[in-house]
DNA sequence: CCGAAAGTAGCACAGATGTACTACCATAAG
DNA sequence: CTTATGGTAGTACATCTGTGCTACTTTCGG
């Protein structure tokens, strides 16, 4: 049953990638997935329904791509590591952010994915926060302390460059070098003021 | 003629933004503008070249409002105001952001878009670019120079903290602040380094 | 005035889409 | 063996889609 879905929601990312999130019917999954609408609709019975579950689907999946990581010690290379797992370096980060962009796009034909976005921008933000506290080894402020808000402002900034430099990447995948110098200069700014 | 087509243009994005891309058929379109399928159809004889020209259209405007920037003499100020113009602050430049994603979340089904979509990044990114030399004054060091990368670079990272904070302002539009901190911070980081 | 050109509208068609409904088949509990 | 349960598949239908085609109206140069 689980197999089943999951096998779907591929399906579901395999089309948004290759002929955009318009191309996904309930017919066209099916086919992809080598299965009948009738049995799609068993499992979903409805087309919302369906996008809903491969979008959190993926999600999850990013999550834990990021959760597995190991520290090697080295807390600015780790930094680099994980913010590279939201940039398209490969086909698959590739995949899941145009997967991701397609969901952005149909929010509004599809209520219930907000809910699902804004949880992976929370989650993604607090992520981004906890790097930029482990890399200043908590070095804030006393008024930033106060604030609470030191550490929370480099986490949005390194979340925003993270964002906006995986839309450049997807334009123009041949600025890979650049874009990893440009999160390694972040990261080292970040440490060493 | 001109007039009917930004009148048919401005239905698009109305759709767009309400009901997202998935709802942008000639029906929908022509009824939202108030005129009949064949009359859309012989201003636009085919969906594509409807949501092309929707599609550069948006993109001129915004080029148009960004040009039209009076430079007030303070720079980091100006660089400010400029950035502005890229982040979701009112409803226009809402409306502007979520056609533009749309717009790249249907260029797998619509090749002719990502013509388009290169043309306005490259824009944006040059902007950056200009705005980074002038913020900094030109102070390049000799090896920056030799390698022409530095005020690209700044470029690049001022353009994609831009991109990545319009994002995350569609998300959470109550932000605004912390947004506008942040790209102040980098504007003054840029100017004082 | 008038005829050509351009704009507007409507109809028709083939195809796609979401969904309801029924039928078949497996496996396992009684 | 029987029966119930859950997965699979196929058909049917109303609606929407892009587009081709024809007809009417307006505008304007001669």
């Amino acid at each position: 049953m689980q197999a089943r879905k999951e096998q779907l929601a591929a399906a579901v990312w395999n089309t948004i990638v290759e002929k955009g999130i318009g191309a996904v019917s309930v017919r066209t999954v099916a086919e992809t997935a080598g299965v009948a609408v009738g049995s799609l609709r068993h499992v979903f019975p409805t087309r919302a329904e369906l996008i809903e579950f491969s979008a959190r689907l993926m999600i999850d999946k990013v999550s834990d791509r990021v959760a597995g990581l190991e520290p090697t010690g080295d807390e600015r290379a780790d930094a680099v590591e994980t913010l590279s797992q939201f940039l398209p370096l490969d086909a698959q980060r590739r995949a899941e952010l145009e997967v991701n962009l397609a969901l952005i796009a149909e929010t509004p034909a599809l209520p219930e994915l907000r809910g699902i976005r804004d949880d992976a921008t929370r989650a993604l933000r607090a992520a981004c926060v906890r790097l930029a506290e482990r890399v200043r080894g908590n070095t804030v402020s006393f008024e930033e302390a106060l604030a609470g808000r030191g550490d929370q402002r480099r986490g949005a900034t390194l979340h925003a460059l993270a964002d906006g430099l995986a839309l450049h990447l997807l334009v123009d995948p041949a600025a890979e070098e650049e874009a990893l110098a440009i999160v390694r200069a972040q990261i080292d700014t970040l440490a060493e003021t």
